[in-house]
RNA sequence: GGUGAGGUGCCUGAGAGGCCGAAAGGAGCGGUUUGCUAAACCGUCGUACGGUUAACCCCGUACCGCGGGUUCGAAUCCCGCCCUCACCA
């Protein structure tokens, strides 16, 4: 979220961003935040000053009882009292503009970088590059649905029985493929230095919170209600909030991890066109790098984890495109996002694989994760994240633009993790 | 799930109604000194919000797992919850 201090002292810049993200009435809830704000601020002191002085009082109480002196004492005693009670009338006071301050500013997103294209919907996203070359295929070719069923590696029937629609069972070299997939994604994250991390897959409320999905995407998250904990949607969640309230020595930065888990999305209100097979689940696999960086490298740092991204798919030999999102397709939390799509050549277009993203101080915020400069003054970090990568497209484009009359060819890369070369 | 012990600053750990934002030691940081690695000594060493300030300083308030309560006054007493450890199941 955005801090008060900045909203109050930049109040032009804020609204200028909330109306490039098409936030409505950006005006009017920022000039109220402010309002809000400063009627904080005059009632905090009041409640101060009223305690200080029964604070005072009942310290002067505690030496008349040590000198004996027990009547002065006694008066003493009724005004503390007064005192003390108006102390705590003024803190209720406040702790209700504080809770009404506070629901003001969790619905604001965050800012957008500068460089971030206006836009309102995909189709203003900015082309950054595109990589490699569409493949053009036989007639004959079929789209992943069809192949997974023609090599029985993924069954979506089957999962169907089992759980519901969107969780699908992957089996045999299927099995196999996404297995190896992981295990080259997590290696190359390695390579680049990150530290693996095997988190938790179910979080609680705070953590929802410290990363934004809560109470933004709350329906999109499946909840055990007995514990009141959420299935995460992304590896994210998890290990972001590892370091949720923490102060970070500059020595530290910046922080680098990677986590391989299942992701889970209820994706209510998701389900139309362009979502058959491997486009759209409920639960898929992905490896999502995570960075906390000071804030004067975090964008060098989000080129950093975008070249990272681009080296797997070119590594995995798929054609790409790299887009960088508007104004109106970021999201709640980001400052700057890069999206990834890869092309499928049996589906005739782009899927987004992997999204790329500078959260600038905002999930800091919700996280108090700071650091300490030279003076010894905490400032909030920033966070990155992006996923590198989301399996199942990549799957899909992989079955789809490798397919040849034989089979399936894997890419060389991944042979030493499959030991299989086709699947046939 | 049950019983017991416990949760205090970066760490260890004392404090058991006012003298406590909190002893002591260690780590860290700054300095002095001794001809190396190292040791000794001195100083410093929490966070948040608010006030004030150009800034530093300074001042106020809150925070001893979390939330309530008792009291003029709570780390300390009472209630509820969470967590850790040990044993039992």
């Amino acid at each position: 979220m955005l801090s008060t201090h900045f909203i109050r002292e930049h109040q032009a810049v804020v609204v200028a961003g909330l109306q490039k993200k098409h936030f409505p009435d950006a005006e009017t809830i920022v000039a109220k935040i402010i309002e809000v704000d400063e009627l904080r601020r005059q009632t905090q002191k009041q409640r101060d000053d009223k305690q200080a002085e029964a604070n005072a009082l009942a310290k002067q109480i505690g030496l008349l009882m040590k000198q004996g002196e027990k009547a002065q004492a006694q008066q003493a005693k009724v005004d503390a009292k007064a005192l003390s009670d108006e102390a705590k009338h003024l803190q209720e006071k406040v702790a209700n503009i504080e809770k009404d301050l506070f629901q003001l500013i969790i619905t604001l997103p965050n800012l957008p970088h500068e460089t971030v294209p206006v836009g309102s919907d995909a189709t203003d996203n900015e082309l950054i590059e595109e990589v490699g070359t569409l493949p053009s295929l036989s007639a004959e070719a079929l789209p992943h649905w069809e192949l997974i069923t023609k090599y029985d590696i993924i069954d979506f029937e089957t999962g169907s029985k089992v759980t519901g629609t969107g969780f699908p069972i992957y089996k045999g070299k299927g099995a196999k493929l996404q297995r190896a997939l992981i295990n080259f994604f997590l290696d190359e994250a390695a390579r680049a230095q990150y530290t693996e991390v095997q988190p938790p897959i179910l979080i609680n409320k705070d953590s929802g919170f410290g990363t934004g999905q809560l109470p933004d995407k709350d329906g999109q998250m499946y909840v055990v209600t007995e514990e009141n904990f959420f299935l995460i949607p992304t590896a994210e969640v998890p290990i972001t909030n590892m370091y949720r309230d923490a102060i970070i020595e500059t020595s530290e930065l910046p922080i680098k991890c990677v986590g391989y888990t299942p992701c889970f999305r209820r994706e209510a209100g998701n389900w139309g066109a362009d979502v058959r097979g491997l486009n759209r689940l409920h639960q898929f696999d992905k490896v999502e790098i995570v960075q906390i960086q000071h804030p004067d490298k975090s964008y060098d740092t989000l080129e950093e984890m975008r070249q990272h991204v681009q080296q797997l798919l070119e590594k995995l030999a798929l054609p790409y495109r790299v887009l960088k999102l508007c104004g109106g397709d970021l999201s709640f939390t980001s400052a700057l996002t890069y999206d990834l799509e890869v092309y499928s050549a049996a589906q005739q277009r782009w899927l987004e694989v992997s999204s790329v993203s500078n959260f600038e101080s905002y999930q800091a915020n919700r996280l108090k994760l700071r650091y300490r400069d030279e003076k010894k003054k905490t400032h909030l970090l920033h966070t990155l994240n992006g996923s590198a990568l989301a399996l199942p497209r990549i799957l899909a484009a992989l079955l789809e633009n490798n397919q040849t009359p034989n089979g399936i060819e894997i890419p060389e890369v991944l042979h030493a993790y499959t030991g299989f070369t086709r699947i046939d």
